[in-house]
DNA sequence: GGAATTATTATACACTTGCATAATTGCGAG
DNA sequence: CTCGCAATTATGCAAGTGTATAATAATTCC
């Protein structure tokens, strides 16, 4: 995030790749959003954070509103990106429960996410295609827990339809979302790990499947 | 929300009790904020949409601050309140399922009442006195909550530890707020009735007894 | 190594914002 | 009826907003 071309001497600035600046401009957005909404994300704030001078957000973006919409883009990438890896190996059932405990615990749960979450809502409501970009990702996590929920309850000589692993999907995702929020908006009022565990036995209880929490080697 | 005096001879304005005033500013600061979030509402905006003038605010309030902070208080006593209706008579059983439903139908379900909640959420995360009004109304709600899901598990001779009803409460309180979330910010990803339905199931599986939705009398 | 290219900075502008202060004007008290 | 007070409007201001344009300077290509 730093500038890594450490040339102190008396050149002005250091061109640096399209890439590069693209997402330092980006990252500042996200951290910004987050800490003052998008319309508090000013585009000099945003420079100022990615080291840059104000006018080269327009040599970038065409617009501060293209710059918001490549940021909420990008984040829901890495979340959609960083949820995938979450739950790669073992068992149905185990990965089910990772899946869930790595969605209930830092760095998913944490005040800035939800805070940028709740920065985005506004663009999202209004910018159909910020809409689309949003139905897409909950989608992309739905179907991700309908397949673990699908493929744990066969593991278990059990066996559901469509529609009924569906609903399944929609409440226990609903549960991990309601868990985020409150971990996220109060942070001080849950201890560590009681997310995680309330989260397992909520969709333990819901798709009638005891899940139990890894077992970590320290 | 219209003048309460329709007299459109040559006077220049109308006289209204302080409490009228506030009010109007109020309601007309939470549309914005639903709409806009808490800087797209400005003082003018608000003025206008209470017809009034935007010096009036601040006779009213002393700065724009004081005024979303009043607009907060007033929103979250409207929900308890609400809420508080929601669940009054019948057997215990049947006023969990009510709370359920009501809570998971319009107008709790609704795009801008999700809208407004994310654009106070700044505000909250950075000034403390209004992470108080959080932090009370979220109690509030949750020990309403247990108190509902321990009669209930009493009614049908079962009886739980606190510890353990708390959890349940927190469950119960996530799985509804997931999808109320869900609802309020997919307003078209779901039919009519459905999240109720999914949430009077979640519940039931939660703490263990099944809920039946209350047969509406037409 | 010099010139072209273009990433980057610098400056300017029209507009909005919250707030302060002065000027009105409706309305009740006497 | 009119006088005084406070509710309301009218006006002004300094700071901040997004964006447009011109000026500079770092890098590349030959």
């Amino acid at each position: 995030m730093d500038e890594p071309n450490v040339q102190d001497d008396s050149r002005k600035f250091t061109r640096e790749s399209a890439e590069y600046r693209r997402e330092a401009l980006i990252l500042a957005t996200l951290d910004l959003i987050a800490e003052m909404g998008v319309r508090g994300a000013t585009v000099r704030e945003i420079a100022a954070r990615a080291n840059v001078t104000q006018g080269l957000i327009r040599h970038y973006f065409s617009s501060k509103d293209e710059l918001v919409q490549a940021a909420y883009e990008h984040h829901m990438n890495t979340l959609t990106d960083q949820t995938a890896a979450s739950s790669g190996e073992g068992t149905a059932l185990s990965r089910l429960s990772n899946f869930v405990d790595a969605s209930l615990r830092p760095p998913i749960v944490d005040p800035s996410a939800v805070a940028l979450w709740a920065g985005f809502l506004n663009k999202v409501q209004h910018d159909p295609k910020m809409q689309r970009i949003h139905q897409r990702t909950y989608n992309y996590f739905r179907d991700h827990l309908e397949t673990l929920i699908v493929a744990a309850l066969r593991e278990c000589g059990r066996s559901v339809e469509a529609s009924e692993a569906m609903q399944l999907a929609i409440a226990c995702n609903a549960v991990i979302d309601g868990l985020w929020l409150e971990g996220g908006a109060l942070p001080d009022a849950f201890a560590e790990g009681q997310l995680a565990q309330i989260g397992l036995e909520s969709v333990s209880a819901i798709i009638g499947i005891p899940l139990k929490k890894e077992v970590e080697q320290p």
